[in-house]
DNA sequence: AAATATTTTTAGTCTTAGCTAAAAATAAAA
DNA sequence: TTTTATTTTTAGCTAAGACTAAAAATATTT
């Protein structure tokens, strides 16, 4: 349907007006997709003859629905794969962007429906980032900081903000990773640390730990 | 490392030249990519450029070890990720061809390491055919037609001949798939039919389903 | 062996998607 | 409100990989 090329665009553009709340500079691209400006008018030109989005000279570009369903289709091959990547072959969460970067292009409606069913349909990617639904919609979501949760909330771990490889691990050892429900049973303010309910370990974080951890919170 | 266009011309040949043991023309080549010879002429010299066959005007190209090695990664790619479809999310072996021609260029060493382990290191893909090592050697191995088996034979289901839907089902049904190892108790002279143990179960099939069937010869 | 047919290569063109350098438009500063 | 700075676009070039048409090499007939 589309050409790689024109899927980044789409995406990048995507995720800018997101960003930025309105049209999308010609710099701003440029910047996003690590190229020349010149090259970004070039296919912004192209992308608007498809009427994937609407542009005006020196004015920046905004998505059309066609053009903000293609990004979402893109986004959500992308999400999906990084979970495959993540649950199935057990890569780390952060060693799975430039895969999942390739992957995402891959044609077949049919395939990344059956891909979405083999992994139980998940909300979100291993980042805790939403993954769009066959329409395009994405679950807006209110992703917190583990840090922003009071005592007694519960909340599920979608994702965390720093991954260095040493973090990932201690993650790991604690057993905590993406859909595992987390209580806070207790919070220090004097220095923020938790005392937390993980399945049916409880052990204390240090403030550090979690300000780096997504959550989802739970309805209680 | 390679264009998509480089891996498919390399491929192409690969194939070619087994089937015709020795160098591969112009034409040959031109029919299989479905291209015109003038293209392949451009390519293959490029590909004689980066050593990954050599090519004398006139004379048709051969695979370099370099160029096999690069060949036999993509085949091993592409069978993987055909596993992959039909073990894991239930594609039919008829459905996977397409997208697994689009897989076997996502780069990505580790990945196709664990996607390997992932799927139990298959020695085949859902046609039978053998999957290369990751260095390149190709199992070649005693694929038969179930219907050349003599009473008291055992084989390994290794993939189908002709693939039409109506087939497939049948052996869904019979819980025949790849992998599934098959004792042949009994043949009948006058219409070549076959009495099987499949696991468990004894049935009769016919001539047209052994004929339809390869094997693998298990040693006994 | 000469004539004809086939195969292969060359030469030149097209499209995609990038680039640089220069021109034009817009924005910011004096 | 000019001048200067920044942003954006245009024009022209490049490489990959396809194409057509024509030329050259090889094969096959007669």
């Amino acid at each position: 349907m589309f050409t790689h090329a024109e899927e980044n665009y789409l995406k990048a553009i995507f995720h800018l007006e997101q960003e930025l709340q309105g049209e999308v500079s010609t710099n701003a691209i440029a910047e996003q997709m690590e190229t020349k400006p010149s090259s970004v008018t070039d296919m912004v030109q192209k992308l608007a003859d498809k009427e994937l989005l609407s542009y005006k000279k020196y004015k920046g570009a905004i998505l059309t629905a066609a053009g903000r369903k293609t990004a979402a289709d893109v986004i959500r091959k992308h999400r999906l794969w990084e979970v495959f990547l993540v649950d199935k072959l057990n890569f780390h969460w952060d060693e799975v962007h430039a895969i999942a970067e390739q992957l995402e292009h891959i044609q077949s409606e049919e395939l990344i429906e059956r891909l979405d069913r083999f992994l139980g349909s998940p909300d979100f990617d291993p980042h805790g980032d939403p993954i769009p639904d066959q329409h395009g919609n994405i679950k807006r979501t209110e992703k917190k900081l583990l840090s922003e949760l009071d005592k007694g909330k519960r909340g599920v771990c979608v994702g965390v903000k720093e991954s260095s490889s040493d973090f990932l691990q201690y993650l790991d050892r604690k057993k905590i990773t993406i859909g595992t429900k987390i209580h806070v049973l207790g919070k220090e303010f004097f220095d923020g640390s938790m005392m937390l309910q993980v399945g049916k370990d409880q052990f204390f974080i240090s403030k550090k730990t979690a300000e780096n951890l997504f959550v989802q919170i739970q309805e209680s």
